[in-house]
DNA sequence: CGCTAGATTCACAAACTTGTGAAGTTAAGA
DNA sequence: TCTTAACTTCACAAGTTTGTGAATCTAGCG
């Protein structure tokens, strides 16, 4: 077997780096497992959530299969199948490494930002339930009011999001001229 | 057994009302059973969000045990557990009928507004993990950095938040001017 | 073109969740 | 103060989810 996968993220206790830090992986599981009870609790399944939050706190940001069920202890299967849903939402890529017949799962940088972008599929099947809802309960009578009126508040969410979204980019394009200013 | 329950919202399958609307019971269910479960797959238990979606979709918007246990074809005990839920999370009240023993749930008319607002503490919860999380992995490593990254959009996120409800306030008061000068 | 590392699929067992009936508790009204 | 309607709690059964090992598939490499 290749040591080469070794060479980015190592599994000893403790690592010495060049700027002086030590990685202490039992203060990095706990995040690690911290983080992922935090996004099961907001609805994500319980591996897929250890898996990205194993990618998230690995420094190259890529894994392979191998080392991901040997820091969370799990089988090879139960890896494939948080792969699976996470690339399926988009939260992770797969790459093959060239020269192997070995993948690698990388975390996306805007992870957050497209997480929430997508979040606009939902509101607008919402505010489709919602539609139907008051048209089966007559618009004019009190609960089509009632459902009417938190269709309008989706709505405005929902243009709110974009808004919001845009903002963002500016604020962190923003931040990164200034990290490019600071390095120089 | 009293009878006077039954004066909100009847149980037979249609019903004409002064507006000449009709109740199909049918489709209301349908509405009910349809919301709930995307509030499931949003994250909410099955019973919690049924019971919600049944009050949302009640004319007075107020519903006792019973009415919602024969809707719902759940027992009394269900219905319990799911009020118990929600009235903690402040999505329904319960009011003591004066002159009875019976208790009346009742949805807020503000629910959505508030459930957005708590997301606040949500966010701040995670912004403390990660918080954790950048320690842990050295602020100076390219994980803390990524990690970092992630606090700065939910910090980003949790300011915007504040300026949405905001502006949902007054787009929420604007329309109701509106409603009450095209009453007069 | 076959061998084999590695990913995937699948049936199953363990763990967790959910709703029920029954027992227990509370308080309104006589 | 007693009775009893209504809510709550609890142990359990049914249903669902989750992760595993074993079998299967895929594709680099000799």
């Amino acid at each position: 077997m290749s040591e080469q996968h070794r060479s980015a993220d190592r599994t000893a206790e403790t690592r010495p780096d060049p700027t002086g830090h030590a990685r202490d992986d039992e203060a990095v599981s706990q995040f690690v497992e911290r983080f992922a009870a935090q996004l099961v609790d907001a609805g994500m399944q319980r591996m897929s959530a250890r898996v990205f939050a194993c990618l998230l706190a690995s420094d190259s940001g890529v894994l392979t299969s191998a080392e991901l069920g040997e820091r969370l202890q799990v089988s090879p299967a139960a890896v494939s199948g948080a792969i699976r849903y996470l690339s399926q939402v988009d939260m992770v890529s797969r790459e093959r490494e060239p020269g192997s017949r070995r993948d690698r799962y990388r975390v996306h940088s805007d992870q957050w930002y497209e997480a929430l972008a997508r979040r606009d599929n939902v509101l607008t099947r919402w505010e489709g339930t919602l539609r139907e809802g008051v048209v089966s309960l007559g618009e004019d009578s009190p609960a089509g009011r009632r459902i009417g009126e938190t269709l309008v508040f989706f709505e405005f969410l929902q243009t709110e999001l974009t808004g919001l979204l845009q903002r963002w980019r500016e604020h962190r394009d923003r931040m990164r001229a200034e990290l490019e200013d600071a390095a120089r």
